[in-house]
DNA sequence: CGGAACTCGTGATCCGATTCACAAGCGGGG
DNA sequence: CCCCGCTTGTGAATCGGATCACGAGTTCCG
């Protein structure tokens, strides 16, 4: 489930803040979301809490950081260093969480052989050799639309099976091979679609959702 | 829908490859879904393509743009000019599309007074002024997790009424306000959640879906 | 002019996720 | 020792989105 990282994070901060135990209320009420779903999705674990007491915050860190694989690190490699390529190779949050950056690659022949905050630059031609290297097991690509299919396909080639795309791109890859998408354009979109939607007394197109 | 935005997309390379015309299916198949979701989700728009014939991207271009309300200009403001948020802040791609970044917002007294590039920052204490003067629509918020919710809130109070959420923080704001959270870290650490499931032949704690 | 091939629009169906509702277990107080 | 309030775990019901399947309209060719 895409919310076990959010528990995670609520039980970290009611560790920190001394709790030794907890409710799924509670859990719901930090996470945002509904307190059943919670139970449901930590019965899904094997936990099991305590009826009439609740859970107990530790132990349950433990579960969840263990179903998450926290204890393991995945190295990624940054595709694409423009804007948003180097705050990401440069953010310290990922090495911190066990998903050190472990290497960026660019095309520009200024920036190969460099290193950015640390993270070295190489060519794309060096990819696979960087891939072996390093184990890198995640790439994140943050190329221009046009050069992210090619850059995906230079992954999968080398061996790399998860891909973090903030391309704005579609990307076609094998079935063991998974993608996900993160488009900044298209949550401003979103957000404007539904500001559209509020706003005008004139007639919208007509109703979505 | 979240979909209509890829579509768009899709339309823009289709018009500019020279196709006047296009099929429900030639549109999945692009935007990397159904071609009866695509259908269903364009009859939403009440737009009516042809049968036999399929849809016009010239016309279709219009209707899409026009439900995502692609005319108008939504002026953001970015709060928090740490990696991500200067990235964003200098990112093109956001005027172009409609989301022109204003002003930026940042605790660093270095900073408050200074534009980079072409974005003037101002102290927090100040947002309200900046909200009313540019009108702005969207917040974004690029600060640690900790100052989150104070930004949020000041949002809020300044009439802001969609946020884009990139602080891995589970904010609360008002019904009227919508809120959109991309967190980074979560991504990658599904992408690990995979990983770990897909490789392991020892246990591993138990299927989640 | 007739029919074959194609494609849209949409009611019906399916399926997973969410929510509801409640029995079962636990602890504390009298 | 018993009862009462609290919280979990989970089957049942519900909901919404995705998919299927097919009727209907269009084009084109013979």
């Amino acid at each position: 489930m895409a919310r076990l990282p959010v528990y995670l994070r609520s039980l970290s901060e009611l560790a920190t803040a001394g709790s030794s135990t907890t409710s799924s209320d509670v859990l719901a009420e930090r996470s945002g979301v509904n307190a059943a779903k919670v139970r449901k999705d930590l019965s899904y674990l094997g936990t099991h809490g305590t009826r009439g007491v609740g859970y107990d915050v530790r132990h349950l860190i433990f579960e969840v950081s263990r179903a998450l694989g926290v204890a393991n690190t995945w190295p990624v490699v940054v595709c694409g260093l423009g804007n948003l390529g180097r705050a990401l190779a440069n953010h310290t949050g990922f090495t911190e969480r066990g998903f050190p950056v472990v290497a960026a690659i660019d095309v520009n022949p200024a920036l190969i052989g460099m290193t950015v905050d640390g993270v070295p630059v190489h060519s794309p031609d060096r990819l696979a050799d960087v891939v072996a290297d390093h184990d890198v097991a995640i790439g994140v690509i943050a190329t221009p639309p046009g050069a992210a299919q090619d850059t995906a396909d230079r992954l999968v080639a080398a061996g790399v099976r998860s891909i973090l795309d903030f391309s704005s791109t579609v990307l076609s890859v094998p079935d063991h091979v998974e993608v996900r998408a993160v488009d900044l354009s298209t949550e401003l979109q979103i957000l404007g679609f539904h500001l559209q939607r509020d706003l005008p007394a004139d007639r919208s197109p007509r109703s979505l959702a």
